[in-house]
DNA sequence: AATCGCGCCTGACGGC
DNA sequence: TGCCGTCAGGCGCGAT
């Protein structure tokens, strides 16, 4: 699924394909994604040019003069650049047709992925007002996990996977940061250390980046060359339940905890 | 304020 | 073969 290093090599991939280019039309195929796709994107958009595509945890921002449009690729959705004309498929949702004849096409089989209009103050909007700092940003250090986590009673992995504590961190690389870090999922926020709390952000950035830099961890952005993300050949953890730790040997442990998966080796990580 | 758990959605997979 | 239940999971939201 989609993560931040997946989102940020869509951005990056889209970029090259739509920055300065001028949108044309606007075409829902869904009526709605995980919200209903907003009728006034349609009446704004044709016309502006997209000045700049950035990132802020999971969502892609398309700045335009008028406002920002907020993508969110949910658990499925990919973004594909094809030519004008092509016909949409089974799942595609949303397409941005510019003038140049390119179009920016949304597919997402589960549709828990949106497009929302979020005016000219984009981070005032409530879906991104709250979110923590970027992890890969100089604010997120050992110091703030330390400081935001002390009272916490969650767990470490859920604490990480709260947006409002840091943005765009998800199943996946909490777990592998986690296992990197030598860290038991399970662990009371409040009760981790600082040097920890240390340890814990360097391998949360060193995780992300190196993911970012090899491709991602799923099939991803696609602009007619198919592009697979090498980052699954890496993973420590994830998925690999009953699997020998890298590092121990030890049988990889999975477990349930508040609704999602958690792996990790029970000697590795205490 | 913090925590918990639900529901959205589709496809893959296992059991009978 | 086909049907049905379960799982996968981001994340906003309502309940506690």
């Amino acid at each position: 699924m989609p993560e931040l290093p997946e989102v940020e090599i869509a951005r990056s991939g889209i970029t090259k394909h739509i920055s300065g280019n001028t949108i044309a039309q606007v075409v829902a195929h869904s009526a709605s994604l995980r919200w209903p796709i907003s009728a006034e994107l349609a009446t704004i958009l044709p016309g502006q040019i997209v000045q700049a595509v950035e990132r802020r945890g999971k969502y892609l921002l398309l700045q335009c003069p008028a406002g920002v449009v907020l993508i969110h690729l949910g658990m499925t959705g990919q973004l594909r650049i094809v030519p004008v004309g092509v016909v949409p498929g089974k799942h595609d949702h949303f397409d941005l047709i510019f003038y140049d004849g390119v179009v920016l096409r949304l597919n997402d089989v589960r549709r828990f992925g949106s497009v929302v209009w979020a005016g000219s103050e984009p981070y005032t909007h409530e879906l991104l007002s709250e979110m923590g700092p970027e992890p890969l940003g100089e604010e997120f250090d050992g110091g703030y996990l330390y400081q935001k986590s002390r009272g916490r009673k969650i767990t470490i992995k859920q604490f990480l996977m709260d947006h409002k504590v840091v943005a765009g961190i998800g199943n996946i690389y909490a777990n592998e940061s986690l296992f990197h870090a030598g860290i038991r999922p399970t662990t009371p926020a409040g009760r981790l250390s600082k040097i920890r709390s240390h340890k814990l952000v360097a391998a949360i950035k060193t995780v992300l980046t190196t993911s970012i830099e090899v491709g991602g961890t799923m099939l991803d952005f696609r602009d007619g060359t198919e592009r697979y993300g090498y980052f699954h050949q890496e993973l420590a953890v994830y998925r690999r339940e009953g699997q020998p730790c890298t590092v121990c040997e030890t049988e990889i442990q999975y477990e349930r905890l508040g609704q999602k998966s958690i792996y990790y080796c029970k000697t590795c990580q205490r």
